[in-house]
DNA sequence: TCTGGGGTCCTAGGACCC
DNA sequence: TCTGGGGTCCTAGGACCC
């Protein structure tokens, strides 16, 4: 039996949110139906567009682009700024209305999911209906519009969803594909980026239906073994399941973009002290310990690069963290000016087992972590603000992580 | 007044082992 | 002393997604 599956994504989800947020306070009009775009802060060189609305975009303000192009593009637009924490409470709210339906959804991003409506089909009867109710009662209890691509695979319901918008239905059943997904810009499939798309133009492949029925051997010199799946995406081709549960996060990051191009350690260490504590924290929560810490760096000329090192043993101390980072700060940096900094925690497991080397002392180590998750419970109860790393107290920088 | 931040997956090359 | 070769681990970098 053919699987039906269910896309369900949020029309500009973090300005949707936000319009919401700014009815609630009393807000007069409803950023949705306005020149209005959602972006970081120009002045801390975090200045692009995360999402715009309709009368934007017909602008031509693109999502990613600076602050100030969209101004020239769109002089009347007005920006407001991110609040994550209300968009998780709405996407929560979103994925908790979805699954008294079905318990198959699984969870893409804050602001989309799947939802395997093959199983739950004998009780909810034809998938378009269906659609369409659960559509209108995301609009009528949480305020805002969502549309949904249904299709026989993942990947096909994805592609549906974003045919046009918002507060759309659209079906990608697999006797539509020719009609429906074989004459979109081989830019428009999933997975194929910048740099691939590049790519298949040089070569003459512009349309998905170009990729479907283009010869592998000869794509494969270009693209290896990314061959066979990227065109069998261009032929709607995709067994992959609706995965429910909840998958264990692989690593955790933090990074800032800072206030200006820096060279001098004095100046980037509290922040790197900063980044430390918290992947700790966040690391401690999660009641794992790391095993690779790396170091990101990105140059005034927005190159990237890392280093990183596997730790004999796994840890989840932020005074080792930070240790650690130093050195690999040192060691990694090419001497020139930075614009980021952050730290990567990778290779997370649950228990440590002990590799006692000549050189490091086990029981201070063990004492460390411990007094850490005692400085983490006080927080909890207490506030962030009733304890802390003397090194920080009086470091303006350390205001802007907490 | 240029260009965020948090993820995942894949690949390539070197070291090392048998 | 004509220089194998497979497997695995580690590091670094790149592509892609939202």
């Amino acid at each position: 039996m053919k699987r039906i599956i269910f896309h369900i994504d949020v029309n500009n989800a973090f300005l949707s949110w936000t319009a919401l947020d700014l009815l609630n306070q009393g807000y007069q009009y409803d950023i949705r139906e306005s020149y209005a775009a959602i972006g970081g802060d120009e002045k801390s060189r975090r200045g692009i567009v995360l999402a715009k609305s309709p009368k934007a975009k017909k602008c031509g303000v693109v999502t990613g682009e600076t602050l100030y192009s969209a101004r020239m593009k769109c002089p009347a637009i007005r920006f407001y700024p991110p609040n994550y924490q209300w968009y998780q409470k709405n996407s929560k709210a979103l994925f908790q209305l979805l699954s008294k339906y079905s318990p198959d959804i699984e969870v893409a991003s804050i602001d989309e999911c799947y939802l395997d409506y093959g199983k739950v089909q004998n009780l909810y009867g034809d998938p378009y209906e269906f659609a369409k109710k659960i559509q209108k009662e995301i609009l009528d209890t949480l305020g805002f519009t969502v549309n949904i691509g249904i299709a026989n695979s993942k990947l096909c319901a994805k592609m549906a969803s974003d045919f046009s918008k918002p507060y759309k239905i659209h079906t990608l059943y697999n006797h539509e594909i020719q009609k429906k997904m074989y004459p979109l810009p081989i830019d428009d499939l999933f997975g194929v980026g910048k740099q691939t798309s590049q790519k298949l133009h040089k070569l003459g492949i512009h349309t998905i239906s170009d990729l479907a029925h283009a010869d592998a051997t000869y794509l494969y010199r270009y693209f290896k073994n990314s061959t066979t799946k990227m065109i069998e995406w261009a032929q709607g081709i995709d067994d992959s399941e609706v995965v429910s549960e909840q998958v264990e996060r692989k690593g955790i990051s933090q990074s800032t973009t800072l206030p200006k191009d820096m060279t001098r350690t004095d100046e980037i260490f509290p922040i790197l002290h900063a980044i430390s504590e918290n992947v700790a924290i966040s690391l401690r929560k999660k009641n794992k310990y790391a095993s690779v810490i790396a170091v990101i760096f990105k140059d005034k000329f927005f190159k990237s690069y890392t280093h990183q090192r596997k730790l004999n043993n796994p840890t989840c101390s932020t005074n080792e963290i930070w240790k650690i980072s130093k050195e690999l700060f040192l060691e990694g940096w090419k001497q020139e000016p930075i614009r980021l900094i952050g730290i990567r925690l990778d290779q997370l497991t649950d228990h440590v087992t002990y590799q006692t080397s000549l050189f490091e002392d086990f029981e201070d180590k063990k004492e460390d972590e411990t007094l850490d998750f005692v400085v983490d419970e006080i927080k909890q109860k207490f506030g962030d603000q009733a304890i802390g790393k003397a090194s920080l107290k009086d470091n303006k920088m350390k205001r802007k992580f907490e």
